[in-house]
DNA sequence: GTATATGCAAAGCATTTGCATTAAA
DNA sequence: TTTAATGCAAATGCTTTGCATATAC
């Protein structure tokens, strides 16, 4: 077995680009990095702390914070928060995609733009602001939470 | 001058409503159903404390979220938690709307939802989720915001 | 009279921050 | 060597909760 060198290039490629930006490269932010990559990727602070724990047990939560907030404000990074509960971290910044929310579990899932692309605020309501982007988020309930209150009921 | 009759008659209808689900009506819950009555308004729950307290000065908060969670529950409030910051609390259930909202200050617009009612997630999308509904969120940047970093820059 | 809502203060959770130590450049 | 990142623990902000008291029904 090899490692997957797809995604190890991915990280690479994202590391170049940080370190260009005067990023210092310490082991713990290639590693939040590392967990963090991917697709259909929507970690929370913790997930990415527990698992970058298994790759570098001494690592702490706060510089796991620091490390997303600064992902999150070079771009490289989505933050996304739908409902209740901690915040999500989303790596897929390339293609624009919208989300899919579970309102009992929490789940997010990434669904393709199509058909909301046309989406635009008429200038008749745009209230003065200066647009940055939309988020759509559907809510509604996973395929699990759906059978589970199927079981709970009967 | 006279009171506002339009408001009252609202605010009366709605704990009618309410009563008739077997609420018990007390001055607290009143209070803070008159507060968050009306058309574009967006309250942190704070906001409906502070607002609260001019009425009935020995409100707690306690008892402002617990009210504020029964409203939402019983869907007569909608919870709007855009980005960062705390939940804002919508009274405009009847019509559906979307929502503009302002990066840097957290400001809260209404929207019609002109252009978006075609707004459908494919089949093909649906990774087996039961939908329940759509938020919309246009963020950006407000006027008093755009003027204030104007400003500062100059 | 009885069940339920209130107020208070304490706890909870997610996140941020201050500061001495450590490591990248 | 210098400058910036780390880890820890304490602090923060928002929200919820437990429990004795007060109140609507």
């Amino acid at each position: 077995m090899s490692a997957q060198p797809i995604e190890e290039a991915a990280i690479n490629e994202l590391v170049q680009r940080l370190r260009d930006r005067g990023w210092r490269l310490t082991a713990q932010r290639r590693v939040v990095a590392e967990v963090l990559s991917g697709e259909h990727v929507h970690l929370t602070a913790d997930d990415v702390y527990g698992r970058a724990q298994r790759l570098l047990p001494e690592i702490s939560l706060a510089t796991v914070y620091n490390t997303l907030n600064e992902l999150v404000s070079m771009g490289e990074v989505l933050e996304i928060s739908a409902g209740d509960g901690p915040k999500r971290y989303d790596p897929n910044t390339a293609a624009a995609h919208h989300h899919l929310y579970c309102v009992e579990c929490g789940t997010l899932r990434d669904i393709n733009p199509e058909g909301t692309d046309g989406l635009a605020l008429p200038a008749s309501q745009q209230h003065g602001f200066e647009l940055l982007d939309v988020d759509i988020v559907f809510r509604g309930r996973c395929p699990d939470c759906r059978a589970t209150a199927r079981s709970a009921t009967a």
